[in-house]
Order: C-alpha cells, then sequence, then structure tokens
DNA sequence: CAGTAACCGGACAAAGATATCCTATTTTGT
DNA sequence: ACAAAATAGGATATCTTTGTCCGGTTACTG
C-alpha cells in the first residue's frame, strides 16, 4: 500500500520528532527505528533532499528535523522519499477518453485521492499523540544517548 | 497503491462484465484490455483459482465471469490477485505492544482500513455505469467478436 | 480418431525495489 | 596539521514483481 522505503522514512521522522533539538547519528537512529543501518543512510538522504530534515557531517553531527511535527504531514514525508502516484491519464493510452478517465479508473483514483487527503491531514504530532499508551519505539533508556 | 497485477486483474473482470454470456479467449482479452498476452495468463489463472470466473479448454472455449457484476466488489478481484496487507502486528517487532499497534502504525493502518472498505463497497456494476460517458475500454466494433 | 482451438503451468528473463559495502568528503577537537 | 567522527554517494548484491516462452493438456469437430 506504501512503501517499505516510505515506512521506513516515517519511522525515522517520527524518532526525530520524539527527540530534542540535538542531532541524532544514523547508528542512533537505525538502532532505535530497526531500520537497516546502510538502507537508512539512503532514506535520509531523500528526506535530506526534500528538505525534510538537516545534516551535518563531522564530529558531533547527525540528523536534525526541520520543521515542527505539527505542520509536517505524513503526506509530506510519503512524498518526499515514494511519492504517492495519482492516475492522471487513461494507463490504456486511449486517445478517445481525453482528460476523463473512464469509470474504472476514476473510481481507482478517487480511492487513491481518499488516501492522499487521509495521509495530508495526519500531521507527524498527531501520530505521536497519547503519551501514556505505546509510543512508537522502545525509548527505554538503553537507547538514549549517553552524551545528552 | 494496488498493484500492476491487481489493475490488469480489474480490466479483466471489466470487460468480461461488459460481455455476454459467451467465453472470451485470451486474445480477445488482451487486444482489448492492453494486458500483456503472457501475463495476462497468469492473471486469469489467479482469478481462476479464486473462483471469480471460469475458464474452459477447447474449441469454442474461453473464459466467462463467474458471479454477477453486482455481487462482485473490487476488493474481491484485488484480494483474489494481490492481497492488500493491513499492519496486524507491529512491523518493528516489538512485544511491548502486544495487539496494540503505535500510534505511527495505527494511523497507517487506518488509512489502509479505509481503502479496503471503499474497495468493499465498489461492485463491479458501479465500475461500468454511465453508459453514455467514456466506457471502460474501446468497445468499437473492430474489436467485437465476429461470431456474436 | 485425428486435427485444431484453446487454456495450463513450469521455467526463465528483465526490471525495479530493497539492502549492503566501501571509499570519499566534511567537520570538529587536540 | 592530524586524527577521529560523521554523512555522502557510487557500485554492487539480493529479492520481488512483472513479463516472456514453450511444451503439455483438454475439448470440440468432422
Amino acid at each position: 500500500m506504501i512503501s517499505q522505503t516510505a515506512e521506513y522514512a516515517l519511522r525515522v521522522i517520527a524518532y526525530l520528532s520524539n527527540q530534542p533539538e540535538e542531532p541524532r547519528t544514523t547508528p542512533q537512529i537505525a538502532e532505535t527505528t530497526h531500520v537497516p543501518l546502510p538502507y537508512l543512510s539512503k532514506v535520509i538522504q531523500s528526506l535530506s533532499r526534500a528538505g525534510l530534515v538537516h545534516s551535518r557531517r563531522g564530529l558531533h553531527g547527525g540528523i536534525t528535523l526541520v520543521k515542527q511535527p505539527e505542520s509536517l504531514s505524513v503526506y509530506d514525508v510519503i512524498q518526499a522519499v515514494d511519492p504517492l502516484r495519482r492516475i492522471t491519464t487513461c494507463p490504456l493510452g486511449l486517445e478517445a477518453h481525453g482528460t476523463n478517465l473512464c469509470p474504472l479508473h476514476r473510481r481507482l483514483d478517487d480511492a487513491f485521492l481518499q488516501v492522499e487527503q487521509a495521509f495530508r491531514q495526519s500531521s507527524i504530532a498527531d501520530l505521536l499523540g497519547e503519551p501514556t499508551e505505546s509510543v512508537p519505539f522502545d525509548l527505554s533508556p538503553l537507547h538514549a544517548p549517553k552524551d545528552s
């Protein structure tokens, strides 16, 4: 329904949102989110190019969230790494339809639109709510950085 | 959002629904739906195993729809070839969450549920409505079987 | 019963998504 | 300057999806 990569990206953003302002290193992120470390770097690069996170090299570097969780939607994150593709033209390549989709593809695209809107309306902050219930990851002291 | 294979399956079912009771051969179906002929046979096998269509070998054989378009949902077709996978357990494998998903995955699964329900509520007959507007495929005489 | 029309299904090929590895390059601290 | 910490990114491997090929089986017709 959404790609593995998109799901990873959401984990990363959710993790960073839970954390203070200080940069988190990719090993830290990988350990907590359970995203394979080498692949994580690719995901973060996409997020970085899309301007959602900022990465800083060198000692005491790491990844920081650029926008506030409240003003960042699930849709933004997904689009950054693996855009949802709406149906805009007839997949059959029939010229006859012009800009109208046939009822089959019209319906399908309507469903896609609903998903898109649901994702647009969910902010990352929404995902982190209910702090007393289960939190997105295991934030136990084991995983907390030692130098904070 | 849905796989290519699932979209192909919907084309096939929509095509068969538009056609009278007589069997359609796979070349006929492939030509009209623009599904690659060799791949089409795989799709039809899935649909056949799921009991949505009936295939008959030999002369005057072909594929026929088993259920009425009114009593067949988009969901049924998609499930037959490429099931939507809901999120039922924590993808992080955290035992702590038990049967509860964390807010992130809870939200995502909610969105998936919405899609699933939208697909359950759309019958194939719905997809074929509005006969005066663009029809799902090009049903011009060129493609109509000669022996009908 | 032979020939032909049609689907069946396994093996294979190509493409894309996912995951890994390794060598830069940047930044900081001493 | 130099060493260490950290991301960048290209090359490569693996897995899944998509697509192709081809001989086998079934069923009808004369």
